[in-house]
DNA sequence: AGCACGCCGACT
DNA sequence: GTCGGCGTGCTC
């Protein structure tokens, strides 16, 4: 017997790998990608082997045994690892904790009960159902010639599927589908989704398209077992599609040869605590790595996606007609606030819409990004606000639930009787979330079948479901909602759509939000008339004049995607500028400024302009003060020099305040 | 990040 | 006398 030294990958913030001895057989060694469970200080860590040496420097009073090998799973492709190296490096994260969290939890336990178990269960499935097929619809001709193109693409193909909303890029994205695995018999196929419990059709329309192919699901709401299971699925390369989340991305795919993004201008695409990467842009070098075609698909791109059809890096695909014989895009008007004063919130415009497609039976649907009675509680009389004590935030008021509430913290308090510092009895809700609107609705539409949908009304796990289902069934007039009802949705019945409240997105210091509100407004505005019924889409609004609204009104997308990368290249905003953010956290706000001073001055550069530390917009969360600094380049290898040296910096300055690095931030 | 060691304050 | 606060040091 004789050993061998197992460099293995921990999920650790050092930045390091770790040697362990493996006492093995001469050419029996374990294999790079193989799983080792080791001694890691104190307790025990499943890492990730990524090489097999028979040196090391580490003294061998330090060095320890590995105490097992996963030998039952297949070795992780060194593609995959090397895709789990470019994000540890472009986000600046070590290796394992890029590689570590992606794989099932089950996996990384001291014992393999459970990876044996659901191994056995893999093998004891059946493929192949005797299932026939659903008919594949026929296509018109734009979807044909893009499903073509998609399906006949070879090497890495970057393409942009734009299709305004209901033209059926679904149905493009199967027959693509249909194509690959058709001409491939092993090959697999990589579907991303914003959010999979909102598309719950597109996973029943692949099962029924494809029945003899597996399909693997990944996303959070799965059961562990579950999890590892349809991991494992991908991994052995038995499910041929595989629908998911963007935590799907890191998944081991060892056949894959066609990755479609649904939606890519989703903001739920960006990874938004601990790891901050984009699944978009790693599934794009995913693509290049292994020379296959990728479809981003969008009614309302990315600007930076919009920018790489421009400029000739994506191919650029249209679907400028609806799919549905008949299905117009519905008619978009704004309603003057200003001239039609609201009551309860609705102009008079409105409420007569909504009464006209009651009479009708037909649909309707409100849409308000607020959830909550109203956003802020306050004393006529002194002035005192419902002020979040944790942080710099209102406490909404919840009705129903007879509850103050911070979104942010998730403080909760009773509704206070009287006002705490004058005692004043007579406290006012300011402003209007879906809650107090659902109420305005009730008494001024008694008859009505009113249904609320948000965050609130769902908490109840498959709740969000059966008020879908409710909708669908007909059994609602009136539905009002948040972002959730906005997107994936096909309401037969919807002819009418509602905006409530959406001026603010218009003043936001964020210069992405007009991009956002545009898609958003873009997307609710398609849940109506996907069924050929004539429909429209009123905008309640103080601003009509706004640009933004006149693009929404034209279905403008193209000039108003024009005209917002005019601006960003004027202003240096992204794509045209690379940046990086470092944010800082501390009990005091002048801690987190301080040391992001330090940082500032760490790494002196010519290529990129490190910008003045600035407390977050909401400083206080949760009792912490937040502060940050962007840094930015034109150049993406001179930012990446530069962050790479900064990292080292960083930590070496030893600073007891909590700091992270986003690459490519979304939220500034 | 965990996790333990270690050295000072207010309880039974 | 001990429980426990969080400073600091290490992880092959």
């Amino acid at each position: 017997m004789s050993h061998c030294i197992l460099q293995i990958a921990l999920d650790t913030p050092l930045d390091s790998l770790f040697d362990y001895r493996w006492v093995c057989e001469p050419g029996s060694e374990p294999q790079v990608g193989q799983l080792a469970l080791v001694n890691f200080g104190r307790r025990e860590a499943v890492g990730l082997i990524v090489a097999v040496k028979h040196e090391t420097d580490v003294p061998a009073d330090k060095l320890k045994d590995a105490l097992a090998v996963r030998t039952q799973l297949t070795p992780l492709p060194e593609r995959w690892i090397a895709l789990a190296r470019f994000a540890g490096a472009y986000y600046h994260r070590p290796l394992g904790e890029v590689a570590l969290p992606g794989l099932p939890k089950n996996l990384r336990l001291s014992t393999t009960v459970a990876l044996d178990r659901a191994l056995k269960k893999l093998g004891k499935l059946d493929d192949v159902h005797d299932a026939t097929p659903a008919d594949m619809p026929v296509l018109n001709a734009a979807q044909q010639q893009a499903a073509d193109a998609i399906g006949g693409a070879t090497g890495f193909t970057p393409l942009l599927l734009y299709g305004v909303t209901g033209s059926g890029k679904t149905e493009v994205y199967l027959q693509a589908c249909a194509q690959v695995l058709q001409r491939d018999a092993d090959a697999q196929i990589l579907i991303l989704v914003p959010e999979i419990n909102l598309t719950p059709q597109l996973e029943a329309n692949i099962r029924a398209r494809f029945p003899g192919v597996m399909l693997a699901t990944l996303h959070s709401s799965l059961s562990e077992g579950e999890r590892m299971l349809h991991w494992l699925a991908a991994h052995t390369g038995r499910a041929r599609i595989v629908l998911g989340t963007r935590l799907a991305i890191l998944s081991s795919l060892p056949n894959l040869k066609m990755i479609v993004i649904d939606e890519e201008h989703d903001p739920s695409y960006k990874q938004q605590e601990g790891l901050r990467y984009s699944a978009r842009d790693l599934a794009v070098w995913r693509a290049r790595q292994l020379g296959i075609p990728i479809v981003l698909g969008s009614a309302t791109p990315s600007l930076e996606s919009w920018h790489h059809a421009q400029t000739g890096r994506y191919r650029r695909l249209e679907l400028r007609e609806r799919a549905v014989r008949d299905a117009v895009l519905p008619r978009v008007k704004l309603i003057d606030m200003e001239r039609d004063k609201p009551k309860e919130g609705l102009t008079s415009t409105l409420m007569q819409a909504l009464r006209q497609r009651m009479e009708r039976g037909e649909q309707s649907l409100l849409f308000l990004n607020r959830r909550g009675y109203a956003p802020v509680l306050c004393c006529e009389a002194c002035g005192w606000i419902s002020n979040c004590t944790r942080c710099t935030a209102f406490m909404v008021l919840h009705r129903p639930e007879r509850r103050l509430r911070c979104h942010h913290c998730s403080l909760e308090l009773r509704i206070p009787h009287a006002c705490p510092t004058c005692g004043n009895i007579d406290l006012q809700p300011l402003g209007r979330g879906t809650q107090r609107v659902e109420e305005g609705l009730q008494v001024l539409f008694p008859d009505a079948r009113i249904l609320r949908i948000d965050a609130d009304s769902t908490r109840r796990k498959g709740s969000a479901q059966e008020a879908f289902d409710t909708v669908h069934r007909g059994d609602v007039d009136i539905l009002i909602g948040t972002q959730m009802v906005a997107k994936g949705h096909d309401f037969k019945k919807l002819t009418l759509v509602g905006v409530l409240n959406p001026d603010t997105a218009l003043f936001s210091q964020d210069y992405r939000a007009s991009e956002r509100l545009f898609a958003q407004l873009m997307q609710v505005a398609g849940r109506a008339g996907r069924a050929g019924l004539e429909s429209e889409v009123l905008i309640q609004s103080r601003y009509c004049q706004h640009p933004l609204y006149g693009a929404v009104m034209r279905h403008d997308y193209d000039r108003f995607a024009g005209s917002l990368l005019e601006e960003r290249h004027q202003a240096a905003l992204p794509p045209y500028m690379y940046q990086a953010l470092l944010r800082a956290e501390a009990p005091e706000l002048a801690t987190a400024i301080e040391f992001l001073e330090a940082a500032r001055d760490a790494v002196p550069s010519d290529t990129v302009v490190i910008n003045d530390p600035i407390p977050m917009t909401m400083t206080r969360v949760h009792n912490v003060d937040r502060a940050q600094l962007l840094v930015e380049s034109n150049s993406r290898p001179a930012l990446q020099a530069f962050l790479n040296e900064w990292v080292d910096a960083l930590r070496a300055m030893k600073s007891r305040v909590r700091w992270s690095l986003e690459v490519d931030p979304l939220d500034i």
